[in-house]
DNA sequence: CAAAGTTACTTGAACTCTCAACTATTCGTA
DNA sequence: TACGAATAGTTGAGAGTTCAAGTAACTTTG
């Protein structure tokens, strides 16, 4: 509040790191986006819903734990099951033990959309990420996202 | 095209550093979004403006340049400065030098919102990112963003 | 067992960003 | 010099996300 401590600014390395960072982000956030929504006409955040669904039993899941496994809002996960509803990809009805949740299963041609777009986008991810990288790279950055993980996910 | 080529999947590895990746970037994109959004009001995307034209002579740049810069696309780029504008942070005129470009100037008004608006968000980043993170840590992530940025930045 | 609190989910408005289309100016070149 | 191409910028529609507010159902507690 009234901290008056001159701010600790970034030292010329974390500048460089940071500006490094916010850019590569930017741009493979992009680019991931437009080949998601060039080949298949999805949003990055509609391919997780698919995958989440696609690894759970019974390719369902209740809104609320799809909600907490992917870090979306419970708003965002609506808007976004509601739209992917409308194209046949999702199904959404009452759960029988709690009647306030709903349990949103994928349809089969919700399946088959994400048998056909998944190859293409690890493709992608590979040629961006991670054949650019080395195997010790491919670790260091999982051990940086777990740090700075650690101070956000209240999982 | 047609290739059949069966997709080269992620090896578990790969595929632990890309959920920790994507995760913690989303929640910390969302958490610099919203202590910006909190404590000054703005987005992210106005923030860097406001730095580029802060380090730019007279605080003056062509929008072009601008958008190169910080690798928004134009219209991205009008959009937000039209809001600064209508905020009083940012003017624009017309380039004497190329009648098809347009310059954008800081205000002095713009300027103590930088001002005012820095400390806290180069604490949250100090606090979210690199008070986590070694010194080497440091280095590393820089030199894994800047492999993937040379894969995706023209410039 | 009723009130208060918590959890699950939806809704609609506001905002940002993308994309495609458009105007205006400048450059390249024959 | 004139014409086609490239550059600079804007605009508006469409889509996704956030936030605040609201409904409904379950849980805790006095």
């Amino acid at each position: 509040m009234g901290g008056m401590a001159s701010p600790r600014w970034l030292t010329p390395q974390e500048q460089a790191a940071w500006r490094a960072y916010l850019i590569s982000n930017q741009l493979l956030d992009e680019a991931l986006d437009r080949q998601l929504q060039h080949d298949a006409g999805m949003p990055h955040a509609y391919y997780w819903i698919l995958v989440a669904l696609s690894e759970a039993p019974e390719h369902t899941m209740r809104m609320s734990d799809l909600a907490r496994r992917l870090r979306y809002s419970q708003s965002r996960l609506t808007h976004a099951v509601t739209s992917m509803e409308r194209r046949g990809w999702v199904r959404r009805r009452r759960c029988p033990s709690d009647a306030r949740s709903l349990l949103a299963t994928l349809t089969p041609e919700g399946m088959r959309t994400l048998v056909d777009t998944a190859p293409g986008h690890v493709e992608e991810v590979r040629s961006r990420v991670f054949d650019r990288l080395s195997p010790e790279q491919v670790t260091q950055l999982k051990e940086i996202c777990e740090l700075i993980l650690d101070g956000l996910d209240p999982l």
